[in-house]
Order: C-alpha cells, then structure tokens, then sequence
RNA sequence: GUGGAUGUAGCUCAGUUGGUUAGAGCGCUAGACUGUGGCUCUGGAGGUCGCGGGUUCGAGCCCCGUCAUCCACCCCA
C-alpha cells in the first residue's frame, strides 16, 4: 500500500488528549448545570433533509450549510445549529412532547465558513431551549441559565449583551424602511458601530445604505442612548409611540430586566442596541455574549426568541426561546486567556512494573487501587523506575505507587507523591484507602 | 469569497547580494546517578527547506502554480 498522507480537512480539528481532557470536563460542567435547570436531554441526526433546513438561516446561512446527494439519491444536510432541529422534532411528535418544553442537546454542527480565529467548520454547541412559552419568565430563565453555564466553568469575566427583535423593527419603521435586504444592510452597518465607530458608521448608512440626513439622525438618536439597563428602556419609550411594535419590545425587555435584578442576576448582562444577530428566525430578544479579556474575539454564548420557527414545521406556530454556548470558541478563548490548564493524564495514580517477576504484584495492586475508586495507570511496559517516575512527572500524575520485588515479599508498596517529594510503605490492602483519602482530599 | 502576509528539525525561529556537508534554543533520547521525577553536566537521534514546475553551471533564497496557516473585510458559536 502507498503511503497516505495523514492530515485533517480546513476548518476541522483533532482534540488531542491534552485538550480533550479539560474540554471533556467542560462539557460535563455544563451538562450537569443543565440538569440543574430541568432541561431534559435530546438528540438529533446529524444529517437532516436538506428542505427542512433550507430557508432558515437567512442567504448567507443557506450558502454555509455542508449539503451534498446520500448514497439513495436523496438531498441531504449537515446540520447547521441545534434550533431547527428541535424545531422539527416539536412538529414531528405532538404527542410525545408536552409543552413547555425544556431540552438540551450538546452536539457538533457544521458550516462551511472560512476558518479563523475561534471559528470552525465543525464545532461543539450546548443548547438550550423552551418551546411553548411566550412569557418573559423563560427569556429570563435562559439569561440565568447562561451565566450559571459561564460561571460553572470558571468563567467570571464576560457580558451578555441583549437586544430586541422588535426594538430593532421599530427603528425600521421610523425610518420607513420595509423591505427585508434594506433593513439588514443597515441592521449589519449597525452591527459595526462599536468596531469602526460613529463618524464611520455614518458614511456607511449613506453611501452603503442610501439613507438620508433626518434618517442618520434618527439611527444616532437611537444608537446615543446608553446608560443602564434602566435608562435605556426609559430613552426608548420615549422614542417609540404607544402601542408600536418598537413599544412592545421595550416592555419586553423591561420584563426580562425586572427579572433579572429580582433575581440578582442583572450586573452581568447588558443592553446593547447595536446586536442584531444574523439569523433570520429570531423574532424577539436576542442575545450575544463576549469574553471582557478578549475584544473582539466572537461571541461565545449567544440565542434568543423565535416564536415562528416552529410554524413552519407545524402549520400552528409555538413560542420558543433558547441560548446556545459554542464550547470549542470558549476553549480556544479559555487557551488564549491562559484560564485553561491543559491536563495529559486522567489517573492521578501510576503503578510502576519492573519486570515480569512483579508484573502480577502490581496488576493486582491497580485492582484494588481502581475498585476504591480511584483512577489508575498501569506502567504498560517493563522499564527502569526513573523512565517511569519521568512519565508520571510529565503527565501530572501526583502519585507513584512502587511495586517492586522488596515491597512484595512485605505485602506492601511504596507510595510516593510527587509533589510534596515524600514517599511512604503501606500495606496493599490499605492502599485503596490511603489513596482515595488522598485523592479526595485534592 | 476578497485583499495582505507567512510556510526551514516535534515547537519557536536564524539562515548574510543564489555558491560545497542547512544552524540555534527548547523538546526528545542515552548516560553521569546499578530502586526514585523536577535542577545541572555530557553525548546522540531528528530536516524530501509545505508541495509541483521553471530560471540557473548551481535554488532554502529568484519566477509561476498549488496547498496550508495567520491578519483584515464578511459573518458568527
């Protein structure tokens, strides 16, 4: 056989254990807090039907989903986020599912972007979602929901940045924009203020946008309002008439916000006019959320509402809301931040083997090791002890258990921790104990 | 997808106006230390100079193509 090359496609990665140790324990984390919410678990194929994700993304999402023809013929996809697919599975088993629905589901998706700087073709998302709530109460809960996610993986320095679907269409209507390519060319200029800033944002919404002078105005009339999440809401209604959709936005907003400082939670979590998210199901708050230590690094949590996207799979539509965490981005950020302590080995504990007259000895001590319930490598060859005490230095293992021909005619072994440098004889069946003491107690 | 930059050992990089056998640090490995890691010292292995073509007596260096990576735009998890 020739040789073949051994590399990976653009934009798709290997996780080698280094990463995938603490990327695993990410995930855990944000499972277990999932459950702690009562979100219930859920998974989806990774291929769909390409109609039923077609048409959900906006244009540029439909040129970004992986499609090709299966082996049958038929017109498939690699899924693009974990929305639709939970939107079609609402539609799919009425009967089954009761409403609210609280899912989530930690899965890769694909898109066929151009790699770069935290972002991939294939990455990991941890969504969650309530199907069939219109109220407030659940955007609140996904907002919580979120920064318990972030603060369980030892992230404190980040904010979740809201915005309102309507809010936004309200200013579409004061400037008497109505077409839908119109309104996201300006929401995308928009979307650019806190990078390019004001004069160049300006020059944008003329010549990019065509709008006039009075309509300028307008969108820094709208933009300049800052402050609290309190002052924001109070500079938009004074915008937006009584009864407009712009209005109900607000008071949308205003709901979540009440919650949120009823609850605590508000410090983490601000308004920010300039959000406008890309896809196109999004119906009422929306929310993205940045790393403080890393400007300009993408949005590593982000969701919202999208009480339609159920209809189209359903004829009937179902409110919905939901937050999706991206953890390969957070990982690559986590890295870059240097918050992320890359970890080689999963057993704390190595059991030495000197030769074949021992080899049993120490099998045997890894068993009762492993039955107390602590994690333990098997030295896999026959080796010098000092290549073997230098593999427990380089993969962080902080104990060495010595099984050599002395230690077994003593029924004992020797157990050494590597970081205080201090070694002790304990008696084999001990040895699970004094470990899982150890262990634990780390 | 567009524009710019880069591609030399496992990693970070050096390599003078194209001139014989391509270097350093770190890492890896063996030993000094014949039952003990980190520190120190000594030796060793390891490179189709991304890949393909061209110019030349001669290419790591120049030209073309290609692939990959990084940055910006775009968009986002």
């Amino acid at each position: 056989m020739s040789k073949v090359e051994p590399r990976t496609l653009r934009g798709f990665r290997d996780y080698l254990p280094a990463k995938m140790i603490p990327r695993q324990r990410m995930i855990e984390s944000i499972e277990r807090t999932f459950q702690r919410f009562g979100f219930a678990p859920l998974m989806t194929p990774a291929l769909e039907y390409l109609e039923i994700l077609t048409g959900k993304y906006g244009d540029e999402g439909d040129q970004l989903l992986y499609r090709f023809k299966d082996n049958g013929g038929r017109d498939v996809g690699l899924r693009y986020d974990l929305t639709v697919p939970l939107a079609r599975v609402v539609a799919q088993y009425p009967g089954e599912i009761t409403l609210p629905f609280r899912r989530y589901q930690i899965a890769p998706v694909w898109r066929a972007e151009n790699p770069a700087r935290g972002r991939f073709r294939e990455f990991m998302q941890c969504d969650a979602d309530i199907v069939g709530s219109k109220d407030m109460a659940a955007d609140a809960e996904l907002v919580q929901l979120g920064c318990e996610l972030l603060e369980g993986l030892g992230v404190e320095r980040f904010k979740v940045r809201v915005n309102h679907r309507k809010i936004l269409s309200g200013l579409m209507a004061r400037l008497g924009i109505t077409s839908r390519e119109a309104e996201s060319g300006i929401l995308r200029t928009i979307d650019k203020l806190p990078k390019i800033g004001e004069a160049e944002t300006m020059k944008l919404l003329r010549a990019d946008n065509g709008l006039e002078e009075g309509s300028i105005a307008k969108v820094f009339e709208f933009l300049r309002i800052a402050g609290t999440s309190t002052e924001v809401l109070a500079g938009l209604e004074k915008i937006f008439e009584e009864g407009s959709i712009g209005r109900q936005g607000v008071t949308e907003l205003r709901e979540v916000f009440s919650i949120l400082e009823a609850a605590e939670l508000s410090s983490a979590v601000d308004i920010d006019l300039s959000i406008a998210r890309g896809l196109s199901y999004y119906t009422g708050t929306i929310y993205e959320t940045f790393l403080t230590d890393l400007a300009g690094y993408g949005s590593v949590m982000s969701g919202g509402r999208y009480d339609e996207l159920v209809g189209v799979f359903r004829g009937e539509s179902v409110p919905a809301v939901g937050i999706s965490l991206g953890i390969d981005r957070l990982l690559e950020g986590l890295v870059e931040l240097k918050l992320l302590k890359e970890a080689r080995a999963v057993a704390p504990v190595l059991v030495t083997v000197f030769g074949a007259d021992t080899a049993g000895y120490a099998a045997r001590i890894a068993r009762w090791i492993r039955a107390a319930g602590v994690g333990c490598e098997l030295y896999p060859a026959y080796a010098k002890m000092k290549k073997q005490f230098t593999r427990a230095n380089d993969m962080g293992q902080r104990w060495v258990v010595i099984a050599g021909s002395d230690e077994m005619a003593k029924g004992q072994a020797a157990v050494k921790d590597m970081q205080l440098g201090q070694q002790e004889l304990v008696a084999i069946e001990q040895l699970g104990q004094y470990l899982a003491d150890r262990v634990n107690a780390v």
